[in-house]
DNA sequence: AATGAATGAGGATTCATTCAT
DNA sequence: GATGAATGAATCCTCATTCAT
């Protein structure tokens, strides 16, 4: 019944200008640091109150539910596509960034299992895009004739490994993440996030 | 201390004890359908509406959520277990009946994803049981020397599988299902469901 | 997952947080008069409904049940005590201002009584707290000889007084009151509220 | 939350003849013992399960909650007139056979409270004839010039001692229940049940 | 532009009561 | 006569979303 608790605010209520973009970047931080400890199916008021604003701002920033994932997402996703586009990141290491996404957050792999179940217009339509800009991210560095060149099979070793990615802790997951992509036959970089 | 104010309307018939075993039987199915369609996290009460009967009814034979969906993987994972004890099964056999359960309900699939969010006390309880239940049936079959026979990868290939078998129609989800064994080199059976 | 399906009904006015103040205020004094007819185990509903205000207010307000009692209570309480601080009040006196709430609200008279099968947790604390907060008040007046000054009396002789209060009306249970101070050669002052 | 727990059954299921007669006397003492644990609140169901019978038998035997509460307090009303009308009982005496079924049961206590919030028809009427039969009882050893034979003396003291006679255990009960009856001046005998 | 109170639907759970067998 | 399953109303509680200030 009771998730890992987090303490509710983490930032003091701030009524200056430029509250706008702060409290936007805020609301994202805190959803992410919420989804990772609760899970995608959080209260949007723990975010609000985590992020130390009222809920009001929260759906001034985003209209609804799926876009709060989306934001928190769409970073996750930046940092792929800036790895695969840093110098010297060969595809090993643009994997390793995507697997540190992939283990630090059980959102990121939730939007990336394209479940039926979860097909509800906006959220998929969000999900396909998303995963697309991680796909074309990897092919940009993905070798001639390796093992997963072939049409369909890069994004599906994705989805392996992350469908074998779960584990009550980053270290398990992230265990499990290596284990699979070895099974696959694939290497990895180092598992880390990218930080210019 | 305040009784049913208005307990005067005509009350349906009430099936008698016979009904007993056919409720539990379609409150079941209703779940698997429920389940199928929603996920794991279905309300209830749309399980007791779909079978029929009052929400009572669920709640008598089913103490919490847990129960019901063990009782309904139950049935699903039990035809795994005789598909490994038939004659005759390979374990690419034993793999196919998995596999047709893998892509039939989202909620297999769900059971077998450990994810942290929804490690909580029973639900994990019973998915580690009914995992390990699979586990046991599917190396009762496995072959000397077989790729997967190393400790962790088989239920870790099981997993893999599991998060590429997404899909909205049956028909996708296994044709992803079996592109996963395909890249982990591994052989499947015709996916089936194993009926004596 | 599932949002509330029909969001598109209109919205009663919201009176803004001007309204707070007033809903909890509101809020007491429904309680107040439901714990009067019903009891203190009268649904919540029926408060937040007679407050007019709904049930998601009385739960923003207060966490839980025993925190509606200990509010309503709360004031019960703060007229004994201020009774006691005032000059030229006699212990008669305030024993006339505590028998009055006894007489008045079945609710005072039940978080005195401490049964067995009410001793649940947190309605027992605060039950302690609140009965401790009038046994103070009284001894602040409590002359010295007094034949209640014993150890253990004084709250054994309001319980027992509690006891006597019951009846149909206010009226009734104020004779019975007095009856029982009477048997117990206790002189009591006039039964009436406290109010500066 | 919970309620000290009492096993289910204390007696096996019994087909045989005379089986109406036995099975009424197994919901009393069913009844009995779920109400001194639970109080006077506890489900039906409770009651009929521990007495090893369906719930419709309970209800063929009683007509609805009241009478289930009025049979077991009948039985201790009758000790209590029993004790009356014995030899060599004096007025204590049977004061301290009172005193004991006080102590024993919050259900006692309860209905011998006559609240005006639980003044519903049927139990109402019947707590005022157990209520009656107490007293006729009790003043049948009433000697004369006893501080408490004045008219409405008697039945005050009792219900300002039942009043006191609250708490976790039957010895605090008692205790109390004692001390009530010395703050009053009257002399009890031994607290005990009166068997024949 | 922010706040945070209010609304109220939805889901979980419990029991009194009826009734087929 | 007994059994115990079924019904479904009632209550509790939680949140998504709106909106006065």
């Amino acid at each position: 019944m009771s998730q890992p608790l987090l303490p509710d605010v983490r930032r003091p209520a701030n009524g200056g200008p430029k509250a706008a973009a702060r409290n936007r970047a805020a609301l994202i931080a805190a959803a992410r640091e919420i989804y990772a400890a609760q899970g995608l199916d959080a209260p949007l008021s723990a975010i609000a109150r985590r992020a130390g604003v009222g809920q009001g701002v929260l759906y001034r920033h985003f209209p609804d539910r799926d876009a709060v994932a989306t934001a928190v997402l769409e970073e996750n996703v930046r940092q792929i596509e800036q790895a695969a586009g840093a110098e010297d990141m060969l595809f090993a290491d643009v994997l390793g960034v995507l697997t540190w996404h992939l283990t630090e957050s059980a959102a990121f792999l939730g939007l990336l299992h394209v479940r039926a179940s979860v097909a509800r217009s906006g959220a998929l339509a969000h999900a396909l895009t998303l995963s697309d800009r991680v796909e074309r991210a990897l092919r940009e560095r993905l070798p001639e004739g390796h093992r997963l060149s072939e049409q369909n099979d890069l994004m599906l070793a994705v989805a392996m490994v992350s469908g074998a990615a779960g584990g009550p802790t980053r270290e398990v997951r992230e265990r499990r993440a290596a284990a699979a992509w070895g099974l696959l036959g694939v290497e990895v970089g180092p598992v880390r996030p990218f930080e210019v």
